[in-house]
RNA sequence: GGUCCCGUGGUGCAGUUUGGAGUGCACGCCGCCCUGUCAAGGCGGAGGUCGCGGGUUCAAAUCCCGUCGGGACCGCCA
């Protein structure tokens, strides 16, 4: 294989019996029986293989070894089921040390779980661990199926720069001083937005890039500063064929981490996914969807639900026993802090509904709800009635909480979400605000509504959500300059403060910008749910902590003075207070 | 910016509720014994700022305040 090694530790079989092997790898055990007889298992990527020492070599966890032999077949008896090499052993031993260890600070076995700071502390020998390699390995081949992917349907793969022009919209950016011109900033790009539609203009119509994105906000499971993302954009296409270009690429990823392909990826129109499942990014690996109940309490006497703009419940089946007086006051508690005025929990027992406010109800609004919900003995059914974005988002966050099982456990629920609002509530001053980005296209036959219903208008964009995950999201976007002007109009942003704002994406598009749009997918979330971690730091070499530390560089550091000095600019005093 | 959880030899845990000697378990580590083990086994040993600082108390791993570190979430992430 190489000068040093003939095979690697984990593919030893019994078809190998007889020659001469060398393998190199760290010793992950070692068994002694006195002087003449030490059994040692070497490990490398693949797997581990038992060597049988006669010579009364001294060899501890983790020296780097190499050791050449004969492979033979183990005696009767001594197999090891459990291992795949476990026919075989590595005999007649020569052992070379390459490196001595000191013990690791903690065991590289997987068998019991180690505290996440330590290992981030140790990466490096972290990363030796099967998960870990496991976890990079599915990580290359997602990047690699994607790329190929990619280049079968014609796009080029071109890289953006990482030192940009600070801008106004969007996430806090990472910025750079300049040296040059002290006073002067570059940023980090949140993602290649512009620079791919740029591209778009230079007449590259199907663009490719897995790039690096940096975005300073706080850190979740599901976020880091620094992330990848397969970013598409392409020229003179629909939506439906965006869709299909990253369809491909996802399925084929998936594929190849899972060995199995998905069935294709169903659609859910955002109005549809807000009243179903009360959320953008539904998890439809398990039901208790969100039922309609406004018309049910049309005429109610009960105070709580009369006059309501909407009237929603769940079903919560069989956790009657389950949620006691505790569990439903902390629920109410939940919904209360998102902005629920209230919850309503009723109980269904054979009698019928058992509520504190079930003598509130009629018989025909218990008999009504009951059937809306399906509902059995044993169930408990949540009910909130409010402005309909509350209830759609109270119920919404309920049924996450009360049913969703992490987000690794299969099976693979790939969703579009599409027909997103253009615009999402108003700000202080009462102007739409883009719910998406505000050169995404609006819907054809919504363009009028942008003088007269702003909050109505349909937009051309999209997400791609896996088991409650946001994946990545996309859009058509504006290429005509008198679309976008009304836009803007319609968020309240004129005309100087749009080209002060948006000034050079403007300009290049008066040069013949294409009709086009893209897509981009999180890399990070897709692979982590492939891999099956919960937590993107698992698919990530090198991640940094909740607070933004890496233990084991101690990033961020201090520089010299003079560094500073040359930025021209200067550090304040930490705060007091 | 906020809410909640965690911090005890190298690792994983118990001990904290109800204050009483760093008290215990498993793994690892070091030494000795051991020729068919495989989470080898036997005997012996070393290893502790109970995250850090302050307070209460005759007495603090344990109670209180602060702080640092880790994690989950809300805000934030067009």
């Amino acid at each position: 294989m190489t000068q040093m090694r003939t095979h690697q530790c984990g593919e030893l079989r019994p078809e190998h019996a007889g020659q001469t092997a060398s393998v190199c790898g760290w010793v992950a055990r070692r068994r002694e029986h006195g002087e003449h007889l030490a059994f040692v298992d070497v490990r490398d990527h693949t797997g581990l293989v038992q060597c049988v020492i006669n010579t009364g070599i001294d060899v501890r966890s983790e020296y780097v070894v190499r050791i050449t032999g004969t492979v033979r077949m183990r005696p009767e008896g001594t197999t090891n089921a459990d291992l795949p090499t476990g026919e075989v052993e590595i005999g007649d031993c020569e052992v070379e040390i390459l490196n001595e260890a000191e013990p690791p600070p903690f065991p590289v076995s997987e068998r019991v779980e180690t505290d996440e700071g330590v290992r981030l502390k140790y990466r490096y020998v972290d990363l030796r661990r099967d998960r870990m390699q496991r976890n990079l390995r599915v990580r290359s081949v997602v990047n690699r199926a994607m790329r190929e992917a990619m280049y079968r349907q014609g796009f080029a793969e071109i890289e953006t720069p990482l030192l940009w022009v600070p801008t106004p919209e969007g996430s806090r950016e990472f910025i750079v001083p300049s040296r040059k011109m002290p006073g002067s900033f570059y940023s980090l790009p949140q993602s290649p937005q512009i620079a791919k539609q740029l591209l778009m203009v230079g007449g590259f119509d199907r663009y490719f890039q897995i790039a690096t994105c940096l975005r300073d906000e706080d850190l979740r499971a599901d976020r880091q500063w620094e992330f990848k993302q397969l970013d598409i954009e392409a020229s003179f296409v629909t939506q439906d064929e965006v869709l299909e270009f990253v369809s491909e690429a996802v399925l084929d990823a998936a594929e190849a981490a899972t060995g199995e392909r998905p069935p294709p990826i169903e659609r859910i129109t955002w109005l549809d996914a807000a009243e179903r499942f009360g959320s953008d990014k539904p998890d439809l690996r398990f039901g208790m969807e969100l039922v309609e109940l406004t018309d049910v309490f049309a005429s109610t006497e009960f105070k709580a639900f009369a006059g309501a703009g909407c009237i929603k419940g769940i079903r919560v089946a069989g956790k009657a026993d389950e949620l006691g007086r505790n569990k439903l006051d902390a629920l109410t508690d939940k919904a209360k802090s998102i902005g629920a005025k209230g919850l309503v929990w009723l109980k269904v027992t054979a009698e019928g509904l058992d509520s504190p406010v079930a003598k509130f109800l009629s018989d025909d609004e218990q008999a009504q709800v009951r059937k809306r919900l399906d509902a059995e003995p044993g169930d408990v059914l949540l009910i909130v009635a409010d402005d309909r974005h509350v209830v759609r988002n109270v119920l919404g966050t309920l049924r996450n909480d009360l049913g969703r099982p992490p987000v690794s456990e299969g099976p693979y629920r790939y969703v579009w979400v599409t027909e997103f609002p253009m615009f999402e509530g108003t700000d202080d001053a009462g102007n739409p605000q883009p719910a998406h980005h505000p050169f995404t296209m609006p819907f054809a036959e919504d363009l009028d509504l942008l003088e007269t219903d702003p909050l109505r208008v349909r937009s051309q964009a999209y997400d791609l959500v896996l088991n409650g995950w946001e994946l990545g999201s996309g859009s058509i976007r504006i290429h005509r300059s008198d679309i976008q002007a009304r836009v803007f109009k319609a968020m309240g942003i004129s005309d100087e403060e749009a080209q002060a704002k948006f000034g050079f994406l403007m300009g290049a598009f008066r040069y013949g910008a294409p009709p086009h749009g893209g897509f981009a997918v999180g890399m990070e979330r897709l692979i982590a749910i492939l891999a099956g971690e919960d937590n993107i730091r698992e698919v990530i070499a090198f991640p940094k902590t909740q607070s933004g530390l890496d233990p084991m560089s101690g990033a961020p550091g201090p520089v010299d003075p003079k560094q500073i000095e040359e930025l021209g600019i200067r550090v304040l005093p930490p705060k007091r207070d």
